[in-house]
DNA sequence: GTCTATAGGTTGATAGAC
DNA sequence: GTCTATCAACCTATAGAC
C-alpha cells in the first residue's frame, strides 16, 4: 500500500538531506523546493520561515534518538559499564535507519553557532547530564570537570565520524568504510571506553 | 615600533576571525571589509575572489601548524610514545598564539564540503600519513584500517574542542574552561592516548 | 592601491488569484 | 493548499575615476 507523501513531509525529508550534506547556510529554500518538486511558497505556508524549518527538521530526528539513548542506558541496569554507556550514546545515532540522519546529526554537532546552540540546549543538555552522571558512577575517581571534558571528547569523535563518513573512503584510499554501521560503532566504543577509563593524572 | 597594518593583512586577520566564528558561507565580504575598515573592492583587488581569500586564510595558518607538528614528532626520537604522538598532533593547534586560529582550525575540520576537502587533501593528507605511520610503529598490533579510524577519532575530538571552546563555559555552567590551553591539551592527550592503546578486539 | 558606483544574480518572504 | 508574480534586501564581482 503505497501512500503518496504530502508536501510537508516531502519538504522535511529533502531539507534534512540537503542541510546534512551541504549545511544550513549553504542550502536555500529554492534548493529544497526544487528537489522536493513542490512550490517555493509551500515552505512559508507550512513552516513560517527558514529558521522554523530548520527547527522542525532537527526536532523530528533528535527526539527519538535521545529517547533511544536513555532507553539503552536504562536497559544496561543500575551499574552500566563504560562500554555500555558509550554504546548507548553512540549507537542510536550511527546505526539508525534510514541513512540521512547521520549527515544531519553530524552537521548539528559541527555547527557551533548561536542558532544551533539554542537547539543544543533544548535537546542535548538534559541527555548529556544523564550520561555524565552515569560516567561519574562508573568512574567515581574522575573529577566533575574531567567527566564533562570526556563527554565532550566523546561527542566530538562521534560528530566527526558522522560528518565525514561519506568522504572517508576517498580520503583513506578505501581503507575506511563507514557503511557497516555496527562495525563503526564497535570501533568507536572500544576507543572511547578506553579514553574514558584513562587515569586523570596529576 | 608600532607599524600600521596594511590592507591585505587586515583583511586576512578579520576574515580568519569571522570565518572561524561564523563559518565560510555565513560570512560575507561586506562583513569582512566593514569590520576591517577597508573598502569592499579591496578584497577582489588583493585576492581574486572569495574562494581565493578562503584559501589564503587557511594556507597562512595551516602550513606553520603542520611544520610544527612534524618538528615535534621528529623531536620525540625514533620511537615516540603514543602520548608524544598525540601531543605532537594536538599541541601545535591548541596552544598556538594568537587565539583566532583555534576557531578557524575547528571550522575547517568541521566543514565536510567539497571545497574544504580540497584543502584537506592538499595540507592534511601528508601529515596524517606521517602520524598514522608513527601510530603503526608504536602499536604494531593494530590493523592499517584501525589506525586510520583512530586518527579520525583523534581529529574529531580535537576539532570539537576547537569549534565549541568559546561556548563551553556557558554550556557546562563554567565547569569547563578552555582558556588554559596547556591543561586542555593534557586532558586530550591522556584521553586519546588511552583510546589509541585500546585492544582492537575481534 | 583605493575609491564610487553599479551590474547581475540570489536570497527569504509575501500578496493575491485560484 | 497550491500557484504565479514580485518585492526588498542581500550577495559577489567588476568597471572606471582618482
Amino acid at each position: 500500500m503505497i501512500e503518496r507523501m504530502d508536501t510537508k513531509s516531502k519538504i522535511l525529508d529533502v531539507a534534512e538531506n540537503l542541510f546534512g550534506n551541504y549545511g544550513f547556510e549553504a542550502t536555500s529554500l529554492r534548493d529544497i523546493t526544487a528537489k522536493a518538486q513542490v512550490n517555493l511558497a509551500a515552505v512559508n505556508y507550512h513552516f513560517q520561515s527558514k529558521d522554523s524549518l530548520i527547527d522542525a527538521v532537527i526536532e523530528r530526528r533528535i527526539a527519538p534518538v535521545n529517547r533511544r539513548r536513555l532507553e539503552m542506558l536504562d536497559a544496561a541496569g543500575p551499574n552500566p559499564t563504560v562500554e555500555q554507556i558509550a554504546e548507548a550514546f553512540i549507537a542510536p545515532v550511527i546505526e539508525r535507519d534510514p541513512s540521512p540522519i547521520t549527515a544531519l546529526m553530524g552537521r548539528i554537532l559541527s555547527t557551533p553557532d548561536q542558532f544551533i546552540t539554542r537547539v543544543f540546549k533544548k535537546h542535548l543538555v538534559v541527555v548529556a547530564q544523564r550520561f555524565t552522571d552515569a560516567i561519574g558512577q562508573a568512574l567515581p575517581e574522575l573529577s566533575p570537570a574531567e567527566r564533562l571534558w570526556r563527554m565532550h571528547f566523546m561527542g566530538g569523535a562521534m560528530a566527526h565520524v558522522l560528518g565525514w563518513s561519506h568522504l572517508l573512503p576517498e580520503l583513506t584510499g578505501g581503507l575506511c568504510d563507514a557503511s557497516d554501521r555496527k562495525a563503526v560503532t564497535a570501533r568507536l566504543v572500544r576507543f572511547l571506553a578506553a579514553g574514558l577509563r584513562a587515569p586523570e593524572g596529576n
